[in-house]
DNA sequence: CTAGTTGCAAAGAGTTTGCATGGCG
DNA sequence: CGCCATGCAAACTCTTTGCAACTAG
């Protein structure tokens, strides 16, 4: 993206990683141990080197002190247009899912007229229970 | 509380600078700060572990990885019954807004009834930019 | 060839734990 | 007096940085 960069064989593995885990998070260790059993080991300051700049990129979203303990990372799905609307996200599953209706998109507008408040989709995770977690 | 504790010092030591600063998050180490500077210095340590039991006993929210890094707490203002609403944090200047009025409580219903997911108020910040950060 | 990339080892930051001392009730 | 609390130092975890070897273009 920005700058020059050089296709090499680890940024496709944790790439294929992240797609091949595109309905969870994953933190670097979590990457780093599945590209290890998959005998395809690629160091870990290199995961943390390149998710920070995919997370840069806008390619993946990154989850910070909601889990456990670690931050972990996520794969953009660019078709769903996320930067359109919130997410939510189970506590017990750590399933994501995309707020994408009219209601929803009325909240922003309620909450930017009537609380002079500008919600930032990509930063906000609302956290809670999902249906079969409930 | 849960089992018996003792009232130290130090205790009341915290909980003073944490009611002094109830319109802000602090760190731990900014909470020892202010009270070395005070001339009454408690232990970076003691610190740690009452905050943690704070926020245990819902007396203290706990905000991870929202600022900078460290993990920083805010007094829970009872009177204000904040478990019923969610909250907006301005990621500019770190105010916390609450969000209590009809039309929000609304959405914690749409969610439910729609989206089959139960929001956690405790847990959830809304991100973005208060009216004077925008 | 040149500039970006990798990954080990070491440094850092934030937080937790062990343990002997000290203080509340 | 007994039990909890304190706080120093050390351990720990997660993440970043320095640097020499390596590799894509």
């Amino acid at each position: 993206m920005s700058g020059s960069t050089y296709n090499t064989k680890q940024k496709q593995l944790i790439k294929s990683v992240m797609t091949d885990n595109k309905d969870k998070q994953l933190t670097c260790e979590e990457i780093a141990d599945l590209l290890k059993n998959m005998g395809t080991p690629v160091g870990k300051t290199t995961v943390y080197r390149f998710l920070e700049k995919l997370t840069e990129n806008g390619e993946v979203r990154k989850f910070i002190g909601i889990n456990g303990k670690s931050t972990s990372f996520q794969l953009i799905d660019k078709e769903l247009k996320c930067e359109e609307h919130l997410h939510l996200r189970c506590t017990e599953c750590g399933k994501l899912f995309h707020l994408g209706c009219e209601f929803m998109n009325g909240v922003g507008e309620h909450i930017q007229k009537h609380h002079r408040f500008r919600i930032d989709n990509s930063k906000t995770v609302i956290l809670g229970l999902c249906e079969n977690c409930q």
